[in-house]
This record gives structure tokens, C-alpha cells and sequence, in this order.
DNA sequence: AAAAAAAAGCCAGCCATAAGGTTTTTTTGT
DNA sequence: ACAAAAAAACCTTATGGCTGGCTTTTTTTT
């Protein structure tokens, strides 16, 4: 027990998440590919060397950068909703169309062809599925009343708004996106209730 | 006048196709970062230098393999389906996944941070948004009897398996995959019916 | 003295260009 | 009309400039 130990520590912990935040901003910004160390480097304000004192490898700060997020999306629970429907639109615009979740996704779909990464990163988004799941039943149940019909609903959800990400791009609009959402959102609602006990 | 082509013009264009099916499986294979001249090359057997004769720059390449792309999978009608359901399903299997639907993600990845990239096939793309829309309308009509619904709930279904595709990779097996496909036709089925006249 | 940070060097791979040879097409001269 | 000449297209090989990640060495901080 050194308080002194403890001031070092937390200074690298301050500039691991540092340089985790920067990565972050890059894959959003320019992509996995394109996310060097040089950049995140560069973002953070700290030299190369720094980087890579932290993160010896790229394998390394993309996994330790894939836990920040998934800790950070994990964590953000927000205020008890009013509506299924105001959660799920909720879950759209503070969740799933931000800066963070396409970072993770350039890491997924990065994950698809490199093997390694796949390996390193796969238990954690594993935990993280069942995490998602977890708090699926903790917020929801099925007026079927069937358990599993909630936790595959969600799902579907987060499916259709991954996809929603992805065409984005080209020939849709911002505001047909939502009402993409929101048809869906009236199909799924009626099957779902909030649970109020807690 | 010459009725034959030119012999040159035929291997060209032989070439060219050849060149492009390659990238198609680079695509696929390693995704779109690792797909360089050199890889294509080598899936063609052909030299780095014909490769580059063909398309002087990657984004010329890319562009081509794109264009490939989407009107191999315009063309792609099948037979009347006997049901919404055998309808929907079918494009999941033969249409989204499925190699040549991969490969075109990761270009639509990629053009999401290369700008450069997506000014080049961003045209191309409405265009081929506007042809399956059009399709759609031909296939389908709504029970609400809104031609707009129909556009609507198959763009939603498409942007839903592309989400699929990408969560594919880790703690959900092929099999659960099918479930949520299966559960989601279910849903959106019951709005639809298929067009008899023709 | 040990940890953290910065700097320098290395190798591999990328895209792009250029030079050379062969084959096909077009133009030219008679 | 037709063979010779010129041009163009196709493909290969070689080279260059550049940037990537990684390793090693030097400087700074504590």
C-alpha cells in the first residue's frame, strides 16, 4: 500500500484512457484501417513511443479500446422511460447512432477477416451479449409472456438499427432513417411492457 | 462495320470480368483493406501491372467490382415464390447471405470514411436503391394498400440482415441467425401479399 | 534506479509510374 | 484493293515514394 505506487498508477491509467478515447475518435472518424498509431498518436497528443509504451501492439489498443466501449455502453443507463416506445427511440439516438457504437463497429466488422483481433476481442463481446441480454429482462417482459421472446425482440432491434447504420450512407435520408425506426418500433412495441418493480 | 468483335475488345473485356470476380473474393475473403493490387492480382493470375492496365487507380477498380456487384444481384430474379414468407427468406438466403453481398459491405464500410470512394459509387447506388424499391413494388403490394408501406417494410427488412450479418460473428451461431430471419418474416409477413398479375 | 516518454531506425507492403515486348487495329502509300 | 507502316492496346517486369507497425536506443520524469 504506496500512496505513491497509487499516484503513478493513475497517472497511466489516466493516459491508457487517454489514448483508448483517442482511438475511439479515429475509428469514427477515418475508419479501422486508416486508424494508425501515428493518428491516435497524434489525437492524444502523446508521442508514438508513448502509444506504444502503453499498448505494445495494435492488437493490444484496439482490444483494450473495444472493452472501453463496451464498459462505456454497458454502463450508460439512463433514466427510468415512460413508454417502450420512448425507450427503444431512446436506445436509437443516445445508443446505437453515436460516434462510439461505429467505432465498435469498424472493429466488428474488422473482426470478420482478422482472425487474431476476432480471437482477443470475442469472449468480451460475448460477456457483453449476455450483459444486453440481462438488462433486456431486467427493463422488459412479453405480453406472451414468454422470457425468450424478449431478449429476441431486443435483439432484433439492435439488428435492424445496426443495419439502419450501414445504409445510412447513401440515398437515405436522416429523417427516413427515424421513421424507419419508428415503423418499428410501432410493429414490436405491442408486444412489449415495461416493468415497473424496482 | 465489323460484326465480330474485336478479338482485343473480347479478351479485354474477358480480362476486366475476371479482374473484378477476384476482387469480389479478395472482398469477401480479407475484406477490404487487405485487398490490395497485388492480392488481386494473384486470385486473377494475372501480373500487378494488367491489373493496373485495366484500372490505373484502386478506385477505379473498386468502382468497376462495385458496379459488378449490384447489377449481378439486380439480375438475380428467381422464380415466384409461393409465399411472402418463402419470398422473404429466399432473399436471405440466395441474395444477403451470401460472398458477393459481404464483399459489397465492405466497400460501403470503407465509403463511409473514404470520401473520395463514396463521390465515385455514391450514384451508382441510388440508382440500384431506386431499381430494387421499383422491384419491390412489382413483387408486393401492402395490405394497408400504402405503396409507400411496401418500399418501407423490405428496405427495413434488408437494413435488419445486414445488422444480422455483422453480429454473425461472435456468441450467435447460424442457426440462432435463422431464428431471428424466421421470427422477423413472421412479423413483417402478415403486412404484405404477393402481386399475381403477370 | 526504475518507469515513462520520445526519438530514431528497420523492414514490409502499399499504390503508382515507367520502360520494354508482343499482339491487334488502324492508317497510309501505291 | 492490299501490303507496309504506324498507332494503339495489352501485358510483364522493374522501380520509386511513402506509410504502416514494430524494435531498439536515448532522453526525461519521478
Amino acid at each position: 500500500m504506496n500512496l505513491e505506487v497509487g499516484v503513478q498508477q493513475a497517472k497511466s491509467a489516466r493516459a491508457r484512457a487517454a489514448i483508448c478515447n483517442a482511438t475511439i475518435a479515429s475509428l469514427a472518424e477515418v475508419g479501422y484501417a486508416e486508424t494508425s498509431l501515428n493518428r491516435v498518436a497524434a489525437i492524444a497528443d502523446f508521442s508514438k513511443g508513448a502509444v506504444q509504451h502503453h499498448f505494445p501492439t495494435k492488437e493490444d489498443l484496439i482490444a483494450a479500446t473495444v472493452d472501453a466501449l463496451l464498459l462505456r455502453t454497458v454502463q450508460s443507463r439512463t433514466a427510468k422511460p415512460k413508454s417502450v416506445e420512448a425507450a427503444l427511440l431512446n436506445a436509437w439516438q443516445r445508443f446505437i447512432n453515436t460516434p462510439a457504437y461505429r467505432a465498435l463497429m469498424e472493429v466488428l466488422n474488422a473482426a470478420r477477416t482478422d482472425l487474431a483481433l476476432r480471437a482477443r476481442i470475442s469472449a468480451d463481446l460475448v460477456d457483453w451479449g449476455q450483459k444486453l441480454d440481462q438488462q433486456s429482462l431486467t427493463s422488459y417482459r412479453a405480453v406472451s409472456g414468454d422470457a425468450d421472446d424478449v431478449v429476441m425482440l431486443l435483439n432484433m432491434t439492435r439488428s435492424f438499427m445496426r443495419g439502419l447504420l450501414i445504409q445510412e450512407q447513401y440515398g437515405v435520408s436522416a429523417a427516413a432513417t427515424v421513421d424507419y425506426v419508428r415503423k418499428w418500433i410501432e410493429l414490436i412495441a405491442p408486444l412489449l411492457e415495461l416493468k415497473e418493480d424496482e
